[in-house]
RNA sequence: GGCCCCGUAGUUCAAUGGAUAGAAUAGAAGUUUCCUAAACUUUAGAUGCAAGUUCGAUUCUUGCCGGGGCUACCA
């Protein structure tokens, strides 16, 4: 992977190469490759060779050995000032002109750690893909903060990016609600209810199973076996029949259908924005429930289905550990897995540059989407190779998973309010804002209750389940998303009060203190961790990334004057670092959507 | 039963097979005549258990124990 003006990159291939080079002139062997880690804190040093897997090569104590390598690198490498050796770790010191001539190469450079656009593949991103019968939860609201992350940090690497979900708008579950309006609802509109179009289907969706479940009950109390219940219930059968309508297109149901998910639409729109998540195509399931099954037919004539005596068709994976799946009932209808084929081929077709997708779901459906991926490679299309479900763990409460029909769910519009009022709060005892106007002070909160939260969920690695306490707020102290906005904010108020700020070359001869040189080599990752994160499809990479830097910075402010700094150089040099700390500050975030404020 | 994911301080999170396992919170103790104390500094506290591979294992392998998930002609 190139990486874009990586002076480090090159001081490492320059070490490289003199590390082999001594080996070869020492020791007479031929050494493969050298390993590099940045020097730990403890030690003196900022690059590190291990010296333990050159013993394969060349025998004898890897104290010797670091300390041969280390005096020929010392003479041979004019970047190469001190070194010392413990156990078998050759620590470097790396002379400060490095740094300086590095930071000379990027201070004025807008989107320094951004790849131009270099690939002519697109990658199409799905997430979000809510059922169009209830309101977005902080489930949904995980899934959305991951999606759209991964897709600008893949933006950031390099990648083009397509952004998509897609909506799953008909089936049992949206005529439940339907059916339930139709007979409790009395008309009741978004309008006439005060509530969000969302909010408001999903109330009858609520409805619909509480009036099932009584029924079910009152089947069992006369003596009907509960399975048989759970079957036969009359309100269950409606929903079946009205489903039955609308795929016959009756009009009344269609129309009815349509009307409420422009309800749900206009209630999700909403979320969308408070949560700053866009798309630039979306797909419904009413358009592509139906794709598919010709492949199916393809897939037949091929040999990688096979059909069963009932007519239904399936896919043989035990070869590959799985097991039998279906992939057509056997009345000719699509299942979900159908569908999946047909949408992924669909998709291809609508952007021919498409090569590679990232399916944002659960955890719950790897299952899903392995046997999809598998089925895709058979049927041969090439870009089945570079499918990647980025699965997340559940997002579960103390009391256990989330349940809409059972209402225990934090709702995604309640707790993005909940995060500014908290904001709020917090920001009116601390009272730092004269001279904000109303609107501005309401945009701030804002702005820190979505960072919060954004953060928290970012930063967790996307496998692991999360654990939210809703009685426990999201906290906006130690490793948070405020507490990084602060640091930018205190970064843009000495930016405000320094004067004459050249922006000319620092001189390299200006000699670094100890906490602007580890600053330094911690802008300089931030270019390697972009293409890490995107390589693993993982923020929470970026944010520790950006919490060490910000970490950094803050003892760095503590222990260094910056504007009081007599030496007009080093004040100038200092500020101009500063300065670039908060813009990775901020090109870290974007990658997250979580806004920087100027005051807080 | 089969398959998949996860077990790290009280709690929430880190650690491309590398050094003395890092942070944050909660606890204890400090730092505002000084660029924003949502900060900084100090302190105490953890790898579920048992083997194996390795110079070296939180990381890889196997077994066990715990938690979650999938195993639908639902999506």
């Amino acid at each position: 992977m190139p990486l874009e003006n990586g002076i480090l990159m090159e001081l490492q291939k320059i070490l490289e190469e003199k590390v082999k080079e001594a080996v070869k002139s020492i020791y007479s062997a031929d050494l493969p490759t050298a390993e590099f880690q940045p020097t730990r804190k403890d030690f003196e040093g900022d690059v590190t060779v291990v010296v333990f897997p050159m013993l394969k090569v060349v025998k004898g104590n890897p104290v010797e050995i670091g300390t041969q390598i280390g005096d020929f690198l010392q003479t041979n490498v004019a970047e190469v000032g001190k070194f010392n050796v413990v156990k078998g770790f050759l620590n470097l010191v790396v002379a400060d002109s490095y740094y300086l001539d590095f930071f000379n190469s990027i201070h004025g450079k807008q989107n320094f750690g951004y790849q131009e656009p270099n690939s002519k593949d697109a990658i199409m991103v799905e997430y979000s893909s809510p059922n169009t019968n209830k309101p977005l939860h902080l489930g949904h609201i995980r899934n959305n903060l991951l999606g759209y992350s991964v897709a600008e940090i893949l933006k950031a690497a390099g990648h083009k990016v397509y952004k998509t979900q897609i909506i799953n708008d008909r089936g049992i579950h949206i005529c439940k609600s339907m059916l339930a309006w139709q007979l409790f609802g009395e008309g009741e509109t978004p309008e006439s209810s005060g509530l969000k179009g969302d909010h408001l289907v999903g109330k009858y969706y609520v409805e619909f199973d509480k009036a099932y479940k009584a029924q079910v009950e009152n089947l069992v109390s006369e003596g009907i076996d509960r399975k048989t219940a759970e079957k036969e219930a009359p309100l269950l059968v409606e929903a079946q029949e009205m489903l039955r309508k609308w795929e016959a297109g009756d009009p009344e149901t269609v129309a009815l259908w349509k009307n409420m998910n422009g309800w749900v639409y206009e209630g999700f729109d909403t979320t969308y924005k408070n949560l700053g998540v866009d798309f630039d195509k979306l797909y419904y399931e009413s358009d592509t429930y139906l794709l598919g099954r010709e492949v199916v037919e393809d897939g037949l004539q091929k040999g990688v289905f096979y059909k069963k005596g009932d007519g239904s068709v399936w896919i043989d994976l035990t070869d590959e550990g799985l097991d039998e799946k279906i992939v057509l009932r056997a009345d000719g209808t699509a299942v979900y897995m159908t569908q999946d084929i047909g949408t992924a081929i669909q998709r291809v077709n609508d952007f021919p540059d498409i090569n590679g997708m990232v399916y944002t779901v659960g955890n719950e459906q790897d299952y899903h989407f392995k046997v999809l991926f598998l089925i895709l490679k058979k049927l041969g299309y090439s870009w089945a190779e570079k499918l990647y479900h980025l699965s997340y763990g559940m997002v579960d409460l103390p009391s256990g998973k989330m349940k809409s029909r059972e209402g225990t769910v934090v709702d995604a519009d309640d707790l993005i309010s909940n995060m500014e009022e908290t904001a709020a709060e917090i920001s009116q005892e601390l009272g730092k804002l004269e001279g904000y106007s109303k609107e501005e002070k309401q945009q701030l909160y804002r702005t820190i209750g979505l960072g919060a939260l954004k953060y928290y969920i970012l930063k967790v690695d996307p496998k692991k389940r999360i654990l939210f306490n809703p009685e426990e707020s999201v906290d906006f102290q130690g490793n948070t998303g405020p507490f990084i906005q602060y640091t930018y904010a205190r970064i843009q108020s000495i930016l405000r009060k320094a004067n004459n700020v050249r922006l000319s070359a620092v001189e390299t001869s200006i000699g670094l203190h100890q906490k602007e040189k580890e600053l330094l080599k911690q802008i300089q990752l931030f270019p390697e961790t972009v293409q890490l994160a995107a390589e693993n499809y993982s923020p929470a990479l970026i944010a520790n990334y950006v919490y060490d830097l910000v970490k950094e910075f803050n003892s760095f402010y503590q222990q260094v004057s910056i504007l009081g700094e007599e030496d007009k150089t080093k004040r100038n040099f200092r500020v101009l670092l500063s300065k670039k700390v908060g813009e990775v500050i901020r090109d870290a975030f974007r990658l997250f959507g979580i806004d920087v404020p100027e005051r807080m």
